[in-house]
DNA sequence: TCCTCATATCCAGAAATCACAATATGATGA
DNA sequence: TCATCATATTGTGATTTCTGGATATGAGGA
């Protein structure tokens, strides 16, 4: 179960998808994959025109932070993007972030948020 | 107005947002603005145990980014989450990460996605 | 067994980021 | 004018991230 200490903390899906979406390597690798496209670790390195040691490395970042899934075949890994956890992240962005106040509203006040 | 070369592209709102909330400092200190307070570079600065300059520094940052909006109010400046940015920003990711595809469906086909 | 294919891991240099101290800016008040 | 307050900017090490080359892994085929 996971637990925060005041109600206000980003989740971990939030802070792992942040940490994965930090580069814009892999924020342009993502562009890739937008449509439900499988795509291997030689086509992505191809198509960025990147060494495959970095591509590799670069998809199993966005993995771990949970945005790409993957799917092994024999030799090839098809990564694809993971809808499900994508979602989930950006809800508990908005959730937290958003927390309560639109633009104008709620002052200093203590109550009435949380 | 803008265009995007593909219509897959990030947004300048979503990479702005994904740069500024990059570091794990910059998340926390995010997390200080939820419930819509209005906090000073000093105060920040207090509850972070960080360095003045640091702070100043991290908060121009979001502000650039698209997730603080600030008020100068004679000598001191007020930061307060940008709602309707960061609304923007999020719903921008998610339109391009999320594009068109429930987890299972639509495969490699280049219609009706877009 | 040896070779190949696709990916992962290790390593080292390059580049970017972070944090602090010091200094600059800009406006107020004595 | 000089001193002060809050913030911004500059400069410099320290840490981290990024990248490519080399190597390792694991499985199939000759």
């Amino acid at each position: 179960m996971t637990m925060t200490t005041n109600g206000f903390e980003l989740s971990d899906e939030a802070r792992g998808f942040l940490k994965a979406m930090a580069s814009e390597t892999r924020q342009q690798i993502m562009e890739l994959f937008v449509g439900g496209v499988e795509l291997t670790v030689s086509e992505v390195a191809e198509r960025m025109s990147l060494a495959q040691s970095a591509t590799s490395t670069h998809l199993a970042t966005l993995r771990d932070g949970g945005v790409l899934a993957s799917r092994r075949e024999w030799k090839t890994v098809y990564y694809r993007a993971d809808s499900a956890r994508i979602g989930k992240a950006l809800s508990d962005l908005q959730a937290t972030l958003q927390a309560c106040c639109p633009p104008g509203d709620c002052g200093a006040g203590t109550s009435a948020c949380g």
